[in-house]
DNA sequence: GCCAACGTTGGC
DNA sequence: GCCAACGTTGGC
């Protein structure tokens, strides 16, 4: 089972919708290096949400990937933001996965926060200019991310 | 195949 | 809103 980390801007789709919904495909990856990570990901691997673009960006919950390379339908489609017109159904460009909802963090583990304990090489999404929405996260590092949030969620209830 | 121009991402 | 980073496009 592998971990990772996923990024989608609130405005657009976040961990609240999620929530609601319970499954989602998330599409419009567009970046091949993004889209080759979609494909390694297997059922049951669990995945970071980041919220990105916003005013406080960092990981703001945990969801599970339910099904793997499933062909993304909005790049053939011609009024969908992300249609791709170089994509054919014959041989589609663009897979990705759906994911379900696992859990929100009572507080949002901040980018500040991730960038105070984690080096650029252990997470990539701590790295200057990084763009890169899908990121792969090593077991030991994902483990450190669980107790951080384990850690917010007993000093949010201690403090009431 | 090189590289300048351009567009997008995303933190601040 | 600014701008650094960086991926993509297109001329040559």
């Amino acid at each position: 089972m592998r971990y990772w980390l996923m990024k989608s801007e609130p405005d657009v789709f976040s961990i609240d919708d999620l929530r609601r919904n319970q499954v989602e495909l998330w599409d419009g990856i567009r970046n091949y290096q993004a889209r080759n990570f979609l494909r390694e990901m297997e059922v049951d691997d669990l995945a970071f949400f980041y919220h990105s673009n916003t005013q406080l960006p960092g990981i703001v919950g945990l969801m599970k990937i339910v099904e793997t390379n499933v062909v993304d339908p909005t790049q053939f489609d011609s009024e969908n933001k992300y249609y791709d017109p170089k994509s054919f159904a014959e041989a589609p460009r663009w897979q990705t996965v759906k994911v379900g909802y696992v859990a929100t963090y009572s507080d949002c583990i901040t980018l500040e926060r991730l960038k105070q304990l984690f080096t650029p090489d252990e997470l990539w999404v701590v790295r200057r200019g990084n763009r890169l929405s899908v990121m792969p996260v090593e077991s030991a590092v994902a483990e450190r991310i669980f107790a951080v949030a384990k850690a917010l969620t007993l000093e949010t209830s201690s403090s009431v």
